[in-house]
DNA sequence: CCTTGCTCCTCACGCCGCGTGAGGTCCGTA
DNA sequence: TACGGACCTCACGCGGCGTGAGGAGCAAGG
């Protein structure tokens, strides 16, 4: 435990900071150590307690502007900074959670594609990824929110399990379809049934996020097939094969 | 829907870009639409689609280097992209999540002091900050883990709940103390019991971090008593109290 | 044809927290 | 006195643009 004042080095190894950030302190005047004759900075103990000051703040995540406030303000208000600064960090972790979905439900389609088959080249990728972000447009921030609430209540297995299953509904479905059953059929009525099950996990049984699936769907058709790794011709038969399935049963 | 080549001003109105990014993205190479005579830049379609896919990657959190692979690399596996850079994001997150804890930690101290009227001005603010982080360096980041994960266990409401436990605790405690109350006395027993099952919802059982703890108190008893919002001396004499009744316990 | 008002152009610095040299000086020890 | 290491001061770089400054083009009205 010597007494006598460090020198940058010194400081800087036990503090766990580089030099550099040193003199960058002292150039923006969060630390300012008095120096030799020769111009070699000295760091006393008042220093050293600044320092780790300092670095306890950065390590909160405050900027250096707000470790000079922290630091050379005489009113300032502890709490209020832990808590705007609370407030700041959730708003960008709920920036990283946005990215976060987006990337997962990109993954989740070139999985699905891999499943299937379907060719994952560079081109079908960025179809994908503009697929995606135009049928962010068609929902509401809140919309959005309720659907990664939604696929967080579900768990990743579940969604998992919905993934793997999506492609052989609808090769299912399209096999009657090509068979030319009747959409009426109670085989037919099953697969449908299942679907709008399956579209209800999705939505959570929201009526306003299941309309914006629809004017999504309307909007886009290429991207969305896109999405499904399937012919958009197909997607559209397909789609109203089982709109024929929902008519039927209801009336 | 114009065909027209756009001006830079309308491209970037329906882009929801700015016309400096654009100029930007030229800058780097990455869009290098066609110009006038006069030297306007004039967009056509497949410069408005490029910027489709320069925007629907930005969307992802790529930077301008990983968009210019996404689209200019002929070789390019957009599963590994989109696993890379998941990876990348949950690091961040990571790091968000672990200032999170230490801003929440900070706000519970500082939330605790006013429930016991400790004052909370800048100076103990600082001194806190500065017990926090040294306490950080008594866990190993396995164990970091394991304490913000009991945390999520355990919820918000419990936490708050033990939080105001703690002031009534020490303070009866104290009392028995300085009424010279027999150690082994039911009444102590019973404070002390509590004592150890609040450390142990907080220690979730596991030896390692109790010792961690038990290490992190010795090496700045100061610090610790700043967080208890207690005197140094009077946490010292109550630690000692307290472990004389458990030895009573045992013994 | 000229003016007006908008859009466009090209520099070029600023941000944040340092990292990373380059080129020169000081310090402690042999 | 010579040497190796620690120190010094510039000064640019990064990422993704924001934000002027200062000037030229363009469509429409007078």
């Amino acid at each position: 435990m010597s007494e006598i004042p460090l020198r940058v080095g010194e400081l800087a190894a036990r503090a766990g900071v580089t030099v550099r950030a040193l003199h960058h302190y002292e150039e923006v005047g969060l630390l300012s150590p008095s120096r030799t004759a020769a111009g070699h900075r000295r760091y006393d103990a008042a220093d050293v307690e600044r320092l780790q000051q300092i670095t306890s703040l950065r390590a909160l995540g405050l900027g250096l502007d707000g470790v000079r406030a922290a630091l050379d303000a005489p009113d300032f208000d502890p709490a209020a900074v832990v808590e705007r600064h609370r407030a700041a960090l959730d708003a960008e972790a709920a920036r990283l959670g946005a990215l976060a979905a987006r990337l997962d439900a990109l993954g989740r389609l070139l999985r699905q594609r891999a499943l299937t088959g379907a060719p994952v080249d560079p081109d079908a990728f960025l179809t994908l990824t503009k697929a995606m972000t135009d049928v962010e447009t068609h929902y509401t921030p809140e919309q959005l929110q309720q659907l990664a609430d939604r696929r967080e209540a579900l768990g990743a297995d579940a969604i998992r399990a919905v993934e793997a299953e999506w492609p052989r509904l609808f090769e299912a479905l399209g096999k009657e379809m090509d068979a030319g059953t009747d959409p009426a059929a109670p085989a037919v009525q099953r697969l449908v049934d299942r679907w709008d099950e399956l579209v209800g996990m999705f939505t959570g049984g929201d009526p306003g996020i299941r309309r914006s699936l629809g004017t999504a769907v309307e909007a886009n058709r290429d991207g969305m097939s896109q999405m499904m790794g399937l012919d958009p011709d197909r997607m559209q038969a397909l789609f109203a094969y089982a709109q024929d399935a929902r008519d039927a049963r209801e009336g």
